[in-house]
RNA sequence: GGGGACGUAGCUCAGUUGGUUAGAGCGCUGCCCUGUCACGGCAGAGGUCGCGGGUUCGAGCCCCGUCGUCCCCGCCA
């Protein structure tokens, strides 16, 4: 029989009851993390999202409420109301928070039952993805999850403070929009009332906040949703909360001392320090030593493994001795077998024309000079496992040759790809033993082992520097060229400026203009890019001529935006950051899915919801919509 | 679209060279227990080995296909 709650009021929360509160009246509700049936003497876990409380039901003085407690089940959610009582000395669990004190009840109401879960919020291991997900309400109840909620909470708010501090108004955007210039795949809309006709969801708010620093708001802010359809990864989903911000009159510098001040007040809310201004790096330079536009800092980079070489060595070894020879360098991987070798190859993307060679004794056979001069280059220390990745002769694939002063080609950038996506790879596969990953953990345990929820960081934060690698990329090149096409395409989206100094070369060598855009790269992630804008007609225009996008193209598109640059729009710029980015790396997971209360699997699935489905024949209809067969 | 890993009890996993009736721990059910806190004790239930097909005297194990989850490439800043 489940009972009312009646006039019962809670009084606290389970897990802030401490020794001091001995003696109090309480009554707490929660839900039933554990029962230990000690015949007519019964513990009760009580869990709420505070933590846990003991409540000890004692047949000689509750008989109702000791029978109640046989009846109960874990999940089961009930009120408990007695005195706090310090526990004996040989009694206290020094384990919880709350284990000096338990709650002797007076009574106890059954407010609702709940069938066996397939899981329990209480167990340790970490049950497979797809049932966490199908039951998520269950598993949003772990301790573990409630926590990162928390967190991010914490750090959501630390940043609009800061923000706001700095002067920016948080403004909302439409969701029901048009096709935004971010070049993913729109999720379209149907029109009911126009037939035939679609919204786009945002891809970003990039145009409105652009708009708004067009009507004069001067900062604007908002902790904005957006969508792209596009396959998910670890760090990719569906829809996704980006920190968009856009400033009036900016330079670069004051663009990244913006993000710099809400950073440190997000990291210092998860209880982080972060030391500031962040470290700059090129493209190219990042591309040369990490062979990616978003370095981890945390193991070693790549290293120029050229010289060990000579010509007659690499043309024996067919490797092609225009293009980079680099060495990665994984510590403390030891000596693997051909077989575990073996198994790391499809780490490697075959696809960007590059090669590796793993298998250091037989190079050591043929070419023992070069051998041993490759992990002297690397520093390589003996359980280091080293790789080299240079460029395959054979494998011509489609890039351009082309190499412009001070610029790395696309057959270079291939090659450092390749080896950057092997080098992060093979670290997180060998994560247990370089142990690199290893101080970013103890760092954000502590920092939630110091109960920083709670304080919301009342306390020093922990030192971050070790365990968080901030880097801000700059000099991004402004067009790619695209071989298929035959065209330049934009690097970015079309309304990024060029850096003013390279203006010039726009038409004779559109190849060495830099953007004025940056990114900021964190632990092997993006956290987020922005530019300075273009607030000029004239140039605009220039740059959509140099894109290739027609008049009619650009008015189509962006007519409305084109129509408010000449209004008198200020010079202006901004960025926009990976909100659940920044959470994922504050509570120390791995995947966006832990910091997102209710995300897609990476078939685009909501495995709990059960979306997407096909809709009514009648809704469609509505909507002028027929569906075509599978093709 | 492509590559890789995984799929055995509610959960975590073991299962030898293809061989009788598929196991363990946790959880669950019942009974017992007044100081446990991952309580303990006794007893018990629980399986279409993801699904479909094939090879074989015989398949959890081998082969083909398919579905699902995860990671990566493509794609996406």
């Amino acid at each position: 029989m489940l009972d009312f709650l009646g006039n019962l009021e809670r009084t606290n929360m389970c897990g802030e009851l401490r020794a001091a509160d001995s003696g109090k009246q309480v009554v707490l509700m929660g839900w039933v993390n554990r029962r230990r049936d000690h015949g007519n003497l019964i513990f009760l876990d009580l869990r709420d999202r505070t933590g846990i409380a003991q409540v000890v039901l004692d047949h000689d003085l509750i008989p109702d409420g000791h029978a109640k407690g046989e009846q109960v089940r874990p999940e089961y959610v009930v009120a408990a109301v007695g005195k706090v009582r310090l526990r004996d000395k040989d009694a206290i669990n020094p384990k919880m928070p709350t284990g000096e004190i338990e709650i002797e009840a007076t009574e106890l109401r059954v407010l609702n039952d709940a069938r066996l879960a397939p899981f329990s919020p209480s167990e340790e291991a970490i049950q497979n993805e797809e049932v966490r997900l199908k039951y998520r309400y269950i598993d949003l109840r772990r301790p573990e999850m409630q926590r990162s909620f928390k967190l991010r909470h914490d750090i959501t708010l630390a940043i609009r403070e800061s923000l706001s501090k700095q002067g920016f108004l948080e403004i909302e955007t439409p969701i029901l929009t048009k096709s935004t210039p971010e070049g993913a795949r729109d999720f379209l809309v149907p029109s009911r009332v126009h037939s035939g006709e679609f919204y786009a969801l945002p891809q970003s708010p990039q145009i409105f906040k652009q708009i708004l620093m067009i009507s004069g708001f001067d900062r604007y802010f908002q902790i904005a949703r957006c969508f792209r359809d596009e396959d998910l990864r670890a760090d990719r989903q569906l829809e996704f909360t980006q920190v968009d911000l856009e400033m009036s009159f900016p330079k670069q510098e004051t663009v990244f001392g913006v993000v710099e001040q809400f950073m440190k007040a997000g990291f210092a809310a998860a209880g982080i320090d972060l030391p500031i201004p962040f470290p700059r790096i090129t493209y190219d330079e990042s591309m040369r030593q990490f062979g990616t536009d978003k370095p981890d800092l945390r193991l070693p980079g790549l290293i120029d493994a050229r010289p060990a070489f000579t010509d007659d060595t690499l043309a024996t070894l067919q490797i092609d001795p225009a293009l980079p020879v680099v060495a990665l360098r994984i510590p403390g991987v030891g000596e693997l077998s051909r077989k575990e070798r073996e198994d790391n190859h499809p780490l490697f993307d075959q696809k960007k024309g590059a090669k590796f060679i793993d298998d250091f004794k037989r190079l050591a056979k043929g070419f023992p000079e070069a051998a041993a001069r490759v992990r002297e280059l690397a520093g390589a220390a003996d359980a280091d496992f080293v790789i080299v990745v240079a460029g395959d002769p054979a494998h011509h694939i489609k890039a351009s040759d082309t190499k412009f002063p001070g610029r790395l080609s696309e057959r270079e950038i291939n090659v450092y790809a390749a080896a950057g996506n092997f080098r992060a790879e093979l670290a997180k596969k060998y994560a247990d033993r370089h142990g690199a990953f290893k101080v970013t953990d103890e760092v954000v345990q502590n920092a939630a082992a110091r109960g920083i929820s709670e304080r919301n960081g009342a306390s020093e934060p922990i030192d971050g520097s070790k365990a968080f690698n901030p880097m801000w990329l700059i000099d991004f090149p402004m067009f790619e060229f695209d071989l298929a096409a035959a065209k330049w395409m934009p690097a970015h989206h079309p309304f990024t400026a060029p850096i003013e100094a390279d203006m010039a070369n726009l038409k004779s060598d559109p190849a060495s203009v830099r953007a004025n855009c940056y990114d900021l790269a964190m632990n092997g992630l993006e956290l987020g890019s922005g530019s300075i804008r273009i607030h000029r007609k004239d140039v605009q225009q220039q740059i959509f001529a140099s894109l290739g996008i027609s008049d009619e193209e650009a008015r189509a598109r962006f007519g409305f935006f084109l129509d408010a640059l000449e209004y008198g729009t200020p010079p202006h710029g901004g960025i926009a950051l990976g909100l659940d980015r920044i959470a994922m790396l504050l509570a120390g997971a791995s995947n966006l899915r832990e910091v997102i209360a209710f995300p897609k699997t990476a078939k685009a699935i909501d495995l709990m919801a059960e979306a997407p489905t096909p809709v009514s024949e009648q809704q469609l209809k509505e909507l002028h919509i027929r569906v075509a067969a599978k093709s």
